[in-house]
RNA sequence: GCCCCGUUCGUCUAGCCCGGUCUAGGACACCUCUCUUUCAAGGAGGAAACAGGGGUUCGAAUCCCCUACGGGGUACCA
């Protein structure tokens, strides 16, 4: 099985791109296939630079590795479609000495004036097909001599001769058979007039050049998998095998997933942060908003096709393993960026410490927060990654540890304190001080025997505890906290927090 | 407009191909209870769907037709 991607570089790779090269690389992984990353940029007025970089960054964090492709080389190079120009330009008159194709030369002037035209008189929508081919300006209506002439002095385009009367099935992997009458299809462009080819015949060449077995794509490109059927059969070359994936609609339900939508709808739409180069808008991306890759991979096998068993947690291990076109559904599937937070909690609580502390770190220090030993950090997203979905909740969640309470507390917190244990905070202090060795279990024990002891209501301690170590009325085990604040800390909270509240010291 | 694809809880979906086992299953979100010093997490429970109409059949979510709705395509863009 070969199987590619084959993304434009007309800007960042969006969400549903790389639901696409994932579903292709787990079939190409499963079958023990090659995966071959192509570049189809031969749209020069759409050419965005960093694109390609984005593209393959984006896709090595997402864990989808390719076997060939423009970064890694391979049997089949270039990658790039533009690097290939002269390939299709070969195959493309080659078409036309065969009979399946013309050369045009009516401008876009001239195009534009008959869609006018047309429109003006009521018809429907104009198309260069069977009929309307013999008014235009190509090799079918003018003179040998004219067309020879025009062909050495003026730019000309190669147009497919879509064939009449003919009914065009396909069996696609996803939906079963699909038929098409060629009498709706148009005689499309294969060779731009600047030489270039148009996706049709570059795709066609290239999926047969470089072996490809199954060409699996999104939905998008249903409509035009006839022509690439004829295509197939003018050249005489063996069809890969078909499958259109659902599109990823918006969460509103108003169209697909697109490029545009950047953070309008509320979550990125992009793999990673992207920053238009021409006009310095920034969109940010699910790396940055603190998801694990796992995460979206997970999220995004889900989208659209779902396992035998009743399951959702996956590792690309076990969606290689578990994948299957069979399993892929047909209709259109809206993004739930809820599901997906979810999704990427699941991976955070199970992934190794040492996965996270990295990425933790890198928070730490983007926000300036004091050094800490890799130990004590650890420790802490163990303490944190119960209450978090995304990377940088980990850190909101151990604020306690940077950060010392606002003194004096805000009212809806204030109200909250307890005036009992406020009096006696002298005693916890000297409860603490105590104590033979500074861990939570040892703490737990002698804090609730104290409270035990002096007959007070623990919620009421624990919550005024809390509120003067931390600041907060919710977090984590206080024990814990403690612990990780040390002896000292926790005392020179309890005083700083006398102090601000006119509590005498000592007894 | 025309062509193509699709339509099960709010959302992702199981079931559909090979009609009865479906009083339609799971998950997210939501609600209740529970655990708990708190917030989470966990546990238990709840509410929530076969787009509509015709057939076929003893029997249809499952097969056929029509309609409606949604999506895609209709470029010298991919």
């Amino acid at each position: 099985m070969v199987v590619r991607f084959a993304p434009s570089p007309t800007g960042p790779l969006h969400i549903g791109g790389v639901r696409t090269a994932l579903y292709n690389y787990l079939l190409a992984r499963k079958h023990k296939g090659r995966f071959i990353l192509r570049i189809e940029d031969t749209d020069q007025t759409r050419y965005v630079s960093g694109a390609e970089e984005y593209i393959i960054e984006a896709l090595t964090w997402c864990g989808i590795t390719f076997d060939e492709g423009p970064h890694v080389g391979g049997p089949h190079a270039p990658y790039r479609q533009s690097e290939r120009k002269a390939i299709y330009a070969e195959y493309a008159h080659e078409l036309v000495r065969r009979g399946w194709a013309y050369y045009a030369f009516d401008t876009e002037e001239e195009l534009e004036a008959m869609r006018q035209k047309v429109k003006a008189a009521g018809m429907e929508a104009f198309q260069y097909d069977a009929v309307t081919r013999m008014y235009m300006k190509n090799s079918l209506t003018l003179p040998p001599q004219e067309v020879e002439e025009r062909l050495r002095s003026q730019p000309y385009v190669i147009r497919f001769l879509m064939p009449r009367g003919r009914e065009v099935r396909f069996y696609d992997e996803i939906r079963g058979w699909v038929s098409f009458h060629t009498r709706e299809l148009d005689d499309k462009v294969l060779l731009k007039s600047d030489g270039m080819p148009t996706y049709h015949l570059a795709n066609v060449v290239d999926d047969h050049l470089m072996g490809v077995t199954h060409v699996i794509r999104g939905e998008e490109w249903l409509p035009s998998t006839p022509l690439h059927v004829l295509l197939y059969e003018a050249f005489g070359w063996e069809m890969p095998k078909f499958a259109h994936l659902p599109l990823l609609l918006r969460p509103d339900g108003g169209g697909k997933l697109s490029k545009r939508d950047g953070d309008q709808l509320g979550f990125p739409v992009f793999p990673l942060r992207w920053k238009d180069p021409h006009t310095g808008e920034e969109s940010s991306g699910y790396r940055e908003r603190g998801f694990l890759p796992e995460g979206v991979v997970n999220y995004l096998a889900l989208l659209g096709w779902h396992p035998a068993e009743d399951r959702e947690l996956f590792t690309m291990e076990e969606l290689i393993e578990a994948f299957s076109l069979e399993r892929v559904s047909k209709a259109g599937a809206r993004f739930d960026y809820e599901k997906a937070k979810w999704i990427n909690q699941q991976h955070l609580r199970r992934a190794p410490i040492e996965r996270l502390l990295p990425r933790v770190e890198q928070l730490w220090r983007e926000r300036g927060l004091p050094p800490v030993s890799q130990l004590v950090l650890a420790r802490l997203i163990e303490l944190a990654r119960e209450r978090a979905s995304l990377l940088p909740e980990l850190i909101e969640a151990v604020r306690f540890f940077y950060e010392r309470p606002a003194l004096p507390l805000k009212e809806p917190l204030a109200e909250k304190l307890h005036g009992g244990v406020i009096a006696l905070l002298p005693e916890i202090e000297a409860l603490f001080q105590g104590i033979s060795s500074w861990e939570a279990p040892l703490l737990e024990a002698k804090l609730k025997e104290w409270v035990k002891a002096r007959g007070l209501p623990m919620g009421k301690v624990l919550l005024t505890l809390r509120l003067i170590l931390t600041g907060e009325e919710a977090g984590p085990s206080l024990y814990a906290i403690m612990e990780l604040l040390g002896a000292r800390e926790v005392s020179q909270r309890i005083q700083r927090f006398q102090e601000v509240y006119g509590v005498p010291r000592g007894v």
